[in-house]
DNA sequence: TCTGGGGTCCTAGGACCC
DNA sequence: TCTGGGGTCCTAGGACCC
């Protein structure tokens, strides 16, 4: 009986709108719809199931779509109108629980375990959900029903296009374990391949090794991750106030050479661009990388920490300070992406202070603090009066790191 | 046909500290 | 002075996700 099944545990909501950014367009231009249509002019950003039916992926270069899809209609992205739209839908979700955590601009966990009794069964507000996307924003969306968060997110995909599928407390190893191991969350190309080589075809295959030869195979962490997973076990919860960690921008150049000059030019554009969504977030970062991409596909990463600040300043100064010294790679390999992005990222004038170490105890030690704007009464709040008084000693500037104290091992000696 | 732009997390080595 | 153990932070790279 599917109202008694998930009275002892969880029930998360998976909910994933089809291939989005392309629905969009069917959406607001009714001669789109029934055919098959990419977005993006370079490269597919989206591909409506039509053009799906022919193979067109993403990411895949339009030349190549075209030539799998002769009658392919492409559109030029209009990302304004697909966050306008992704709000909108974040509504309905918001208005179904508050325990909402979004994943992407088209995609979030949705808690609805305590719902039960109070609005009914989940496959009730599942499909209610769907109706009301549909109606209110006129959008295909996707929803798996589950335990846990990874079952809930299998079934959404599998349930696709515009589905509703409940795995089952009792029939998850059924339902899980017949899946291609790239179905699992963290295999990708590099791992499936590893896998296979292995004879691991299914997620079942892999369930069936012992842990520590999985680890041996594909490392420790990534190998416990799997192995769970594929034991049915997933204790994440659905996060609702999960913040950023990094803000980024990046930029194609195309295969035509760049002079240092012009590399320049970007780097100065991106670091405005990134440090503008840092100020309308009221966020600060510590930690710049510079990120290239030569003629050959190789990579190459260059970062810096300069100590947590907002100041674009700064940020163009350490950016070329990178750019430089990566400049005789980028004269041999030639560059044709440059990117950057600031991560370590804290509030730029919130209520909040990151701190590694409690306060206070014998030996627990404020080791490193930003205090910022607004903070130190927070801080007072959380650690005592005596960190502020040690706080305040040592400084005050907004955005400026202090060492507040030695660490632990120091205290100690 | 060479592939956009935005992210997350993990690993490993070295510097540095007591 | 040397050695060992335990720990954090920084940097660079890699895999993966949408």
């Amino acid at each position: 009986m599917i109202e008694h099944v998930f009275d002892h545990g969880r029930v998360i909501l998976h909910a994933d709108l089809d291939s989005f950014y392309a629905s969009v367009e069917q959406r607001d231009d009714p001669s789109l719809r029934g055919r098959p249509v990419a977005v993006g002019a370079g490269v597919v950003l989206a591909a409506s199931y039509e053009a799906k039916a022919y193979g067109v992926r993403t990411p895949m270069s339009g030349g190549e779509a075209r030539r799998l899809c002769p009658g392919l209609i492409t559109v030029p992205p209009r990302f304004s109108a697909y966050v306008e739209a992704s709000r909108r839908v974040f509504d309905v979700f918001r208005d179904t629980t508050p325990l909402v955590e979004g994943i992407s601009i088209d995609e979030a966990f949705l808690d609805v375990g305590g719902l039960r009794r109070l609005v009914g069964d989940p496959v009730d507000i599942a499909a209610a959900l769907r109706l009301r996307v549909r109606a209110e924003v006129g959008l295909p969306i996707s929803v798996g029903v589950a335990r846990t968060k990874y079952l809930a997110k299998v079934a959404s995909a599998v349930s696709k296009p515009d589905g509703l599928l409940l795995v089952e407390p009792e029939r998850e190893q059924e339902f899980l374990h017949p899946l291609p191991v790239e179905r699992l969350w963290g295999v990708g190309a590099v791992t499936g391949a590893k896998l296979r080589a292995d004879g691991i075809r299914t997620v079942g295959d892999l369930a069936r090794l012992e842990q520590e030869v999985l680890q041996g195979l594909v490392g420790k962490a990534s190998g416990r991750h799997l192995w769970a997973l594929a034991h049915l076990r997933d204790p994440r919860p659905v996060e609702v106030g999960r913040r950023r960690r990094s803000v980024g921008a990046q930029r194609a150049l195309g295969r035509r050479r760049s002079s240092p000059e012009e590399l320049d030019a970007h780097l100065v554009a991106l670091v405005d661009r990134v440090t503008r969504r840092l100020r309308a977030g009221e966020r600060i970062g510590r930690t710049l990388t510079l990120r290239l991409r030569f003629a050959d596909f190789t990579r190459a990463t260059r970062s810096a920490t300069i100590g947590t600040t907002g100041a674009t300043d700064a940020w163009v100064a350490t950016g070329r300070t990178l750019l430089r010294a990566a400049l005789p790679l980028v004269e041999e390999k030639g560059c044709t992406l440059i990117g950057i992005s600031i991560s370590g990222l804290a509030d730029a004038a919130g209520e909040q202070l990151e701190l590694p170490l409690d306060w206070p105890g014998p030996e627990g030690v404020l080791r490193r603090a930003s205090i910022l704007d607004g903070a130190l009464d927070a801080v007072k709040d959380k650690y005592g009066a005596d960190a502020v008084t040690r706080a305040v000693l040592l400084g005050r500037q907004p955005g400026v790191e202090m060492p507040l104290l030695p660490d632990p091992g120091r205290a100690r000696a």
